[in-house]
RNA sequence: GAGCCCGUAGCUCAGUCGGUAGAGCAUCGGACUUUUAAUCCGUGGGUCGUGGGUUCGAGUCCCACCGGGCUCACCA
């Protein structure tokens, strides 16, 4: 480090400032390697000869010799000394390799397309070469040359000048591994980023799957708004919240925990279409499927229910994998929607499959879903309490509610849509107007992970104030969703149409879609403790 | 919150039975105008996470703490 130091004062004393300036016109590195198909081999004469099919990245295969090819064209115009030429281009990036062969330098560059080699030769570049014998592995420069194929056939820019951008005081990591500790890559996100494979189209993608969803919702009429994230009435969901404190109004304030509430205020107020999508925040156990702040779509259709949800649902996974093939972070192919998944798939062709609560209880738990009494000697046997801490017995639906998750939701490997849930664990939630103990709910399920959640949304103020009241029994006031909210009750006496509601854990979409194991993966700056 | 594992050079990792702290990459010096994790020759670099204990002697054994990972718990 004392080096790098020793280095910037000599590029400052060569009378350039070592942290640069702006610089226009420069081609990014995915764009200059599109021009690869101008390269020629040009005689003195004029005549050009187009080059022998080369890999897109990296020298020719071995065995591919490149100059007899070149010596074989020399002949045959008439012994005329060739050279491959292109376009002259400038590129900006980072220096990510370095290898010196003397008066010729080798560097790949690397920006947030891609990276590419630079060519850089003492004679050629004239003054600049002072630069160049400063450059550390790590420094940001940029380069103007002539697109060519070296010897070995590697696309390069071979360099007739060279600016400097920035110095790295820092070293970069070890070159054949890169930064491995997982907290180191998570604190030091920008190292990660820089010197990682994988890391910046992890991130770019996560970036298209948000646009994309942001497209689909548009072209379909949906408002996009931004509601509190300071509330002090914690509903919408079943978790407990951060707290915090307002200084000048001396009140304590929950950061939110769901974006629901207010989304159906604004149904109320006519918003038809209308939906969030933002940061939640609950204050429970971190996971490699939790992080205590995440992202999360909500979204609410007027006149619509749950089935129009799943058909919307499954349009935004199938049109962001789209966005995804089209930029090239998915493979394609014959099976477009089969992503790879650690060492195995996952395979989104549509239609995702709808199965009902019941069939599937009846089918992993062996166990007749109409029966309590069955299903309470099932939860007995997997050793879930029938009473709570008071004594009192729990609700049938809790327990099975609890044979459910542990029985079905690990069997399924999914895209399944799980739909018709018990209407007691559902408390913002219509009935099924033929059966009132099932709620108009589906949840979407992948591999063992809950991705998607929603109903047909309750809008009857009184059943509604009453479900806020009835706490069911062998639910803790943290797990209970059943928090009183006044002036949202208020709101719906004013009148809230019909309502399919949708949310989607963005975080948890972006790792199938990625195919990340861990949230971390997928979140640039996952809670950690601070450092020391 | 519980169990198991990890913490050694800037980075990636060895370190045997408790006996002088090691390698590769990176750095620094030298050779090299078509390299490909370039190569070759030479060089410097350490509070072994922190604190205590056992011992003639601790990177190594014991205890506590700090940080992290995995599994579980919590978790619409």
């Amino acid at each position: 480090m004392v080096a790098r130091r020793e280095k910037l004062a000599a590029i400052a004393a060569l009378g350039i400032d070592p942290w640069g300036q702006r610089i226009d016109d420069h081609t990014p590195i995915a764009a200059a390697r599109a021009h690869s198909g101008a390269v020629v081999y040009r005689f003195p004469d004029g005549a050009e000869v187009a080059l022998p099919s080369f890999p897109d990245k990296g020298p020719a295969p071995e065995g591919f010799d490149f100059r007899a090819w070149k010596a074989e064209q020399n002949a045959a115009n008439g012994d005329q000394k060739g050279e491959v030429t292109g376009p002259s281009l400038r590129v900006c990036g980072r220096v990510v390799l370095n290898r010196s062969a003397g008066k010729l330098v080798f560097i790949s560059l690397r920006d947030m397309t891609g990276d590419l080699q630079l060519m850089i030769g003492k004679q050629q570049v004239g003054d600049a070469w002072a630069i160049v014998e400063q450059i550390d592995l790590g420094d940001l420069i940029a380069c103007d040359g002539t697109l060519v194929r070296t010897n070995t056939g590697e696309l390069t820019l071979a360099a007739q000048t060279v600016h400097f951008l920035a110095k790295s005081l820092e070293p970069p990591p070890e070159k054949h591994h890169g930064l491995v500790d997982p907290e180191m890559r998570q604190r030091m996100r920008y190292v990660d980023l820089a010197y990682n494979e994988g890391v910046m189209p992890r991130f770019l993608s996560r970036s298209l799957i948000v646009r994309s969803i942001r497209q689909s919702l548009a072209e379909r009429r949906f408002v996009e708004v931004e509601g509190p994230t300071l509330h002090s009435i914690a509903g919408g969901a079943a978790a407990r919240p951060f707290t915090t404190h307002h200084n000048a109004l001396d009140i304590d304030l929950f950061l939110r925990i769901a974006l629901e509430l207010h989304l159906k205020r604004l149904l109320v107020g006519g918003i038809e279409r209308v939906y969030e999508m933002g940061r939640v925040y609950r204050n429970e156990g971190i996971s490699p499927r939790h992080n205590p702040e995440f992202t999360m779509i909500e979204l609410y259709q007027a006149y619509g229910d749950y089935r129009s949800m799943m058909d919307l649902t499954e349009a935004l996974i199938i049109e962001a994998i789209d966005r995804l093939r089209e930029a090239g972070y998915t493979p394609g192919g014959d099976k477009p929607y089969v992503l790879p998944w650690g060492d195995d798939t996952i395979d989104f062709t549509p239609p995702f499959q709808r199965r009902t609560y019941d069939d599937l209880f009846r089918e992993h738990a062996g166990v007749d879903p109409t029966d309590p009494a069955a299903i309470a000697e099932k939860a007995k046997a997997m050793g879930f309490p029938l009473v709570d801490e008071t004594g009192a017995p729990r609700h049938p639906d809790v327990l099975k509610s609890e044979v459910f998750e542990e029985t079905v939701e690990e069997a399924l490997r999914g895209p399944i849509f799980v739909i018709d849930y018990p209407a007691s664990l559902c408390p913002l939630t219509k009935r099924k107007r033929d059966n009132p103990a099932v709620a108009e709910r589906f949840e979407l399920f992948i591999n063992g992970m809950e991705l998607a959640n929603a109903y047909t949304e309750l809008n009857d103020p009184d059943l509604q104030e009453e479900l806020f009241r009835s706490q069911l029994t062998g639910m803790s006031d943290e797990e209970s969703m059943a928090k009183m909210d006044e002036d949202f009750v208020r709101a719906l006496r004013h009148g809230m149409p019909p309502t399919g509601g949708l949310g989607i854990g963005i975080d948890r979409l972006v790792m199938l879609l990625t195919n990340s194991q861990t949230i971390r993966d997928v979140i640039l700056f996952p809670l950690l403790r601070p450092e020391k």
